[in-house]
This record gives structure tokens, C-alpha cells and sequence, in this order.
DNA sequence: CTCCGGGAAA
DNA sequence: TTTCCTGGAG
């Protein structure tokens, strides 16, 4: 028999081989970059990618640009995000508060003590789009969490007691070495994405189920077996 | 814990 | 038809 942490790092082991992770992120401007992680949450990239071209179509995407725009010709434009009416008056509210606080730049945010406080004090920037700037844009070594990321570790019995975001993060953390992470964030999204689905997981074509303690439980349910 | 949201998947 | 989505705020 193996420790969790043992089978937890195998388990990430494989997926680190049997994932493909391209690197599209690296020269993004840090503003657009920002804006782009708001329209993400709770939507896929697709549509994040729509929004952000008839963005660019309509306007300049800059914090000058953005504070000046009218809020309806915004939220039109992010529309295929979802909602687009809080993102709209979230994105704006942060364009004028990068103006007013940081110079117009946003990576003045970065260059204090403590970025991650600085990020979470704008409005619509929580733990995840916090941690996902930092990382992507500021060079940071976390390991963002969202949902799939979240429900593969609950699955993979890596998250342990660990609850709410700190706990999890923490976690994963501590078995990925530090600059892996951004890679893993990634390959875990593929992963949760293609087979380990909130719904009806693809356990039969998983590379790890054999290390999946949830496995075991899907393949039981699906042979009738209750619970 | 509920709402925001329309499109896609199941 | 219902559920789900790279969350965050009230």
C-alpha cells in the first residue's frame, strides 16, 4: 500500500507526461491580459476569446480607453462571456482604478509588498483571477485553482481535508516543485476538461485511475452497484 | 447561500 | 428538458 502523497505524486507524474501544455501566454500586454482572466470566470476559453476580439473590433483594450468607454458598448461586447452585466462594470471600475491608483500600468501593481492584496481589493478579482495574474503575468510560482483543478484534487483524494481555495492551493503546492506550476495549472484544466468531467467522468480512459481512489466508487455506480 | 447569463452538453 | 461553465460579491 502507498501514501496518499505518494500516489498523488505519481498520479501528477503521469499527467505531466500525457499532457501538452503550449506556452500562448508568454507576451500578452499585462492590462488585456487582466481583463481577459475577469471574462473567464465561469465560461470557457472560447468564449472569452469572442469577447475579447469584439472588444478589440469596438475599442482600444487600455485602462484609459476602457474608463472612458460607455458601460452599454462594453457589456455589448463582452456579451458571449456571460455575465456581462457585472464583468462590464467590473472591468470598468478596475480600468479607472489602474488610472487613479497605479499610473495607468498595471504592472505598478506588481511592484508592491504584497500584489496578491493589491489584486484582490479590485472589484471582480478574487483568489483565482488573483493568483492566475500573478502567475501567467507576474512570474509567480502558485499553482492557481478553479473548478476542474479543485474537483480533480478532491477526486484524486490529493486535497485531503483541505477545504476552501488556501487549503487546496496549499496542498497542490506542496507536491508540485515551484516551476512546474504554471504548467500543471494548465494540464490540470486539460485534464479536468477531457476526463475528469464534473459529470460523467472518463475513468475508462483515464492514465490514472489505477491511483484514483474516485475511480473505483464510478466504476462500482456504473455496474449498478448503489452508491 | 444565491444571484448573475446565454450557449452547450447531457 | 436540466445542468454546467478557468468565480466573485452581496
Amino acid at each position: 500500500m502507498w501514501g496518499t502523497s505518494e500516489r498523488a505524486r505519481m498520479a501528477l507524474s503521469i499527467l505531466e507526461e500525457s499532457i501538452e501544455v503550449e506556452d500562448w501566454f508568454k507576451g500578452v500586454d499585462g492590462f488585456e491580459f487582466l481583463i481577459a482572466t475577469i471574462l473567464s470566470q465561469s465560461t470557457n476559453y472560447k468564449n472569452v476569446r469572442m469577447a475579447m476580439e469584439r472588444l478589440r473590433a469596438k475599442l482600444e483594450i487600455s485602462p484609459s480607453s476602457i474608463a472612458k468607454s460607455d458601460l452599454r458598448t462594453i457589456r455589448d461586447c463582452i456579451r458571449p462571456a456571460g455575465l456581462f452585466n457585472q464583468k462590464s462594470r467590473r472591468i470598468k471600475a478596475i480600468a479607472r482604478r489602474i488610472l487613479e491608483g497605479y499610473g495607468g500600468r498595471v504592472e505598478n501593481l506588481l511592484l508592491n509588498d504584497d500584489p496578491r492584496s493589491e489584486l484582490l481589493r479590485l472589484p471582480g478579482v478574487g483568489p483565482k483571477t488573483a493568483d492566475v495574474f500573478l502567475a501567467f503575468y507576474g512570474g509567480f510560482d502558485i499553482l492557481p485553482v478553479d473548478t476542474h483543478i479543485s474537483r480533480v484534487a478532491k477526486r484524486l483524494g490529493i486535497a485531503g481535508r483541505a477545504r476552501g481555495y488556501e487549503g487546496v492551493r496549499a496542498r497542490l503546492e506542496e507536491l508540485i516543485p515551484p516551476h512546474k506550476r504554471r504548467r500543471f495549472h494548465i494540464a490540470l484544466i486539460k485534464f479536468g476538461r477531457s476526463i475528469c468531467k464534473a459529470r460523467a467522468p472518463y475513468c475508462h480512459e483515464c492514465p490514472i485511475a489505477e491511483l484514483c481512489p474516485s475511480a473505483e466508487r464510478f466504476r462500482k455506480t456504473a455496474r449498478g452497484d448503489r452508491r
